[in-house]
DNA sequence: CGGAGGGTTGACTTTAATCAACAGCGGTGG
DNA sequence: CCACCGCTGTTGATTAAAGTCAACCCTCCG
């Protein structure tokens, strides 16, 4: 129930014409709480996901967190910076991963297609950020919230009915971090969409989009 | 683009024996004011900076606007997603670039070594873009301003007797809508920081950095 | 000399954070 | 099976931080 649905992750791959051979394809599962890997530790390995919710966070010394992304399947995470990580990254559902090795992808040696990918991941991650940076730094806290919703709506919704149904694996505290906010904002805002019909709270961690449009226009800033 | 020092683009060059040919260099220069892209334009090109500054911009439609990244000397500007350009860019001072085909460098055609200079570019970025994030999300305005002069610092400061000197040559405005606050707020933490003898200012663009290490321990959260 | 634009400062407002209480659920163990 | 604990989430009251609105200054330039 957690799981994103499959037919979305199928989808991902038919758009991007990555077809996964067999063979050269190292795998592996991460369950939920386990680490990845930790900031600053040496970056050998590209994660691409298969399945599963990742979570990529720095931390302040005094344990201030900033979510940097939630890694959804088709996301790529591990790139590399002067050899080593810039974020924790732990599985927050259990969580299958194709794994690389960085030497092949980085060097020249390797497979050019390979190279390929990580650079259009690198590339859309990029883009992705900064949309994540208008968002933390000129969004009001609805307009941040509605923003995470559309995305999630776009990439992992499910139609239920008229409705969209979309599933949130993290906690709400995830969600705060993510979006430089507190929890108790966070669970007030959702109040707040819920009361105006925007949004139902159908279990703690599963949103129908009741008015996809209203949402839209609130993540977008068009009404105030 | 936010946080590389010199001396580590310098050594990126040297591990990749990249010597940059004069056959092949097209450069081209920018007036401040004047535009290199708009977002949404097609991105055939791709920049490399070599002497100036420009400045990477997003817009909401009602104006509000968020200043994503200043390109100094060293920095690569220009990353393509889905072929657009996703910001704004303009230069702020005169400005020196390289320009390289985006076909050169995306497809597997181009030069390998190029290549790997848009990849280690593009995944320095990502790194950069991390810090930024958590400027944004997480860091009050004192944190918010001296993290942005000690990136400057270390990047672009000039010694001048015990201390050293930082030029700003973007407005308020523009430091501002990168640390995602007001003028106002910007211009009153100026002077906290002045009043308090961490750091002085010349001219309107010119701070002197009188105590850097109070400044970072600022920066990074340590005091509060 | 005068005007425009950028910057600073002050008074006040708004937004989200903080502090605090409590509800709901889920697991554990008596 | 039920009681209790702990964790997550919600809600309320209050506070703190940054935003807004407004006045004014300074400098650069025509």
């Amino acid at each position: 129930m957690y799981v994103t649905d499959p037919t979305q992750f199928v989808e991902t791959y038919d758009d991007d014409k990555i077809v996964p051979e067999i063979t050269h394809r190292r795998t592996m599962t991460l369950k939920p709480g386990k680490h990845l890997f930790l900031e600053g530790d040496p970056a050998n390995r590209i994660y691409e996901v298969t399945s599963g919710v990742l979570r990529l966070t720095r931390m302040l010394e005094d344990g201030r967190r900033q979510v940097i992304a939630f890694g959804y399947p088709g996301d790529t995470v591990g790139f590399p910076s002067d050899g080593y990580y810039h974020t924790d990254c732990d599985a927050i559902v259990p969580t299958t991963l194709v794994v690389h090795r960085r030497s092949d992808l980085e060097t020249s040696k390797g497979d050019a297609a390979l190279h390929q990918r990580l650079l259009r991941a690198a590339l859309r991650e990029i883009s992705a950020m900064q949309d994540h940076f208008m968002m933390l730094g000129r969004k009001s806290s609805v307009e941040k919230l509605a923003s995470f919703l559309m995305v999630l709506t776009d990439r992992v919704g499910t139609p239920l009915g008229d409705f969209t149904q979309v599933s949130l694996p993290m906690t709400r505290s995830d969600i705060a971090d993510f979006l430089g906010l507190t929890t108790e904002t966070v669970s007030r805002t959702f109040t707040q969409l819920r009361k105006s019909k925007i949004v139902a709270i159908d279990h703690i961690n599963t949103v129908i989009i009741l008015k996809p449009k209203a949402l839209r226009s609130i993540a977008e800033g068009q009404d105030d």
